[in-house]
DNA sequence: CCAATTTATGGGAGCGTTCCCAATAAATTG
DNA sequence: CAATTTATTGGGAACGCTCCCATAAATTGG
């Protein structure tokens, strides 16, 4: 079914020369006459050779490929920070294979399992919010296969991390809360398993504890990140004989989800109730009331985590630092929080 | 600065048994003895024996893997598409591999020259807004390597495609103007290079005619897509003696940034003007107004145009045929054409 | 009980490269 | 101009696997 195709062995032969030649003029080796090279060259590109990976990366024992295993693109975010990585990446001659695993552990493990079979030289990932259990990515280490977690990352393992600094960008959210006035401020949670999701709990705590606001425990909820919950929980909140006069949201979407339901409510925004998200997604700017959030440099993350991969390929695996970078948040200041 | 990576040739000679034997139990192969065969196999296991998969398709001449080229993923349309191919390819063994190529043409040839050198089984593509030479897509063709496009397809390759209906699209969409009586109507047309926009754009042409309007070509632009001109052709177009009273958008973020402009300009959603945008994106029905637009079943062009290309790859080369899927759309009305 | 068949295993070539080592050709030296 | 040195090329093993072919072992039937 495939058609034949052509190898050094067939340009040495038609060109009367060995295949070690060819292969030099191939792969850049200097140790051959310019005649020579030119001549191969030349011919190489009038039949339009194309070397065979598979043979190479089997002798050199490398793929040239970096892998990306992100949990969605379904939000602009990971899109995003998939961009910045691959700006970089391209940049060293590698290329960038994307996995998504639709938020499944199951995916993810069978991605992760590809990823190895494909050899890729490094790997760069975001965990699911199902993923409790490490062994996949254990499994990379063992092998000596370097690994970048950015944003969700897992905390148990000595390995570099990028993230954004959840905690003071929490803080800000909660703090901008605050200052304007409101008094009990919900916080929609992630999943306790994400330390992005305790993170930025934490900042949520620490900005209430600073303003001497007592925590209600009532006014927050861990949720598992599934769209349809989001009604449920604000609803929930809504109807509290002491409700909420703000809510801050783990991440964007759900804080759009839960503006849809406040607005279906007939409460308004944010006279009654402010909402913060966490972010910044493009979608942010464009929904009425347009949302307050957190940016975080997205790019820059892909590009950082990019970046620290690099390194460790480059990098003899005895001398790896498992250094954990955090990248600094801005408040955006819209409509949901300050009206008019 | 790798470690060793264990290999049937370990395995044979750990066990007493030919790498022949073991190579045949871990491919299947029924001649051998269960218990030679449940000797090998937990051993496999215990090491945790990963075969090379560059060794194995050197020899078999396949990869199994799958590519998909995409011209961006910051819309939810492109994220759609992949979910439904990548589920299709999943259940038939294959794995999928990514590439974008962020609407640059540059990337697209290189991403292909990526694809090309993973020796992928076969190819999905939606070109670039830039793209109007596909040779590098000959190239596959040339080499036997199938291809299927989608959405953005080149007319002229005789190979698959799958399109939603975008002239019938369009035409529904137009029609839904007419219908609630706006008289003038603008269309904020994609590039001509692309097919799906002069699809869209016979549409817009069609439901006119039908019902007696005439055509103004002062209401037609044809634009590149990037954002910052939208604002430009709205000015315009608004600024016109005898401005729009409706706008078709060739997509949504077109819309979505036309909504933007019109209400800066104080003008009010559908009275002043009616917009209605095509793909039904997952903003559309979060912004304000939330806008009308044309479905397409966008998962489903991702599971048919992967569905294709399996059959491709099974299939005798000289039985392939071009055959082109065109799935129905659907309108889909909210606020911005008929106002609340 | 032995030839004929079936079943299970081993040997080895080959996939297309890279890269070391040896061989040859060309250039340089005293 | 022989003796080196240096530039260029060729030969062949190796990477880890699959698969054909041959051999060995087990089973069958007359």
């Amino acid at each position: 079914m495939k058609l034949h195709q052509i190898t050094i062995k067939d340009i040495a032969k038609e060109l009367n020369l060995s295949k070690s030649t060819v292969s030099r003029v191939l792969t850049g080796n200097p140790n051959v006459k310019a005649e020579t090279r030119k001549l191969v060259l030349d011919f190489a590109l009038k039949v339009d050779y194309q070397k065979n990976l598979f043979a190479t990366n089997l002798v050199t024992q490398k793929s040239n490929i970096i892998g990306i295993m992100v949990p969605e693109f379904m939000s602009s975010y990971f899109p995003k920070v998939i961009i910045g990585a691959q700006n970089k990446i391209a940049t060293e001659g590698f290329n960038l294979i994307i996995a998504q695993s639709n938020e499944s552990y199951e995916t993810e493990v069978s991605n992760a399992r590809v990823m190895m079979a494909n050899q890729v030289d490094g790997l760069l990932v975001s965990v699911t919010k199902e993923t409790r259990n490490f062994d996949h990515f254990m499994a990379f280490k063992r092998k000596g296969i370097p690994l970048v977690f950015f944003n969700r990352v897992c905390e148990d393992m000595d390995v570099p991390k990028v993230v954004a600094d959840d905690y003071d960008g929490a803080f800000k959210a909660v703090e901008h809360l605050i200052k304007i006035g409101k008094k009990r401020i919900a916080h929609l949670a992630g999943p306790d398993n994400l330390s992005i999701s305790r993170r930025r709990l934490n900042g949520y705590y620490a900005a209430l504890r600073k303003y001497n606001i007592p925590v209600d425990e009532e006014l927050i909820i861990s949720y598992d990140l599934t769209m349809e919950k989001v009604k449920i929980y604000i609803n929930h909140l809504l109807s509290l004989s002491n409700p909420p006069d703000a809510l801050f949201a783990i991440n964007d979407p759900t804080a759009i989800e839960a503006i849809q339901v406040i607005k279906a409510r007939g409460l308004s925004i944010p006279e009654d109730i402010a909402v913060i998200g966490f972010s910044n997604d493009e979608v942010s700017a464009l929904i009425e009331p347009a949302l307050t959030t957190i940016a975080q440099p997205i790019d820059k993350i892909g590009e950082t985590a990019a970046e620290m991969l690099l390194h460790l390929i480059n990098t003899e695996i005895s001398l790896w630092k498992p250094i954990t970078k955090t990248m600094t948040t801005e408040l955006i200041i819209r409509k949901s929080t300050i009206g008019g």
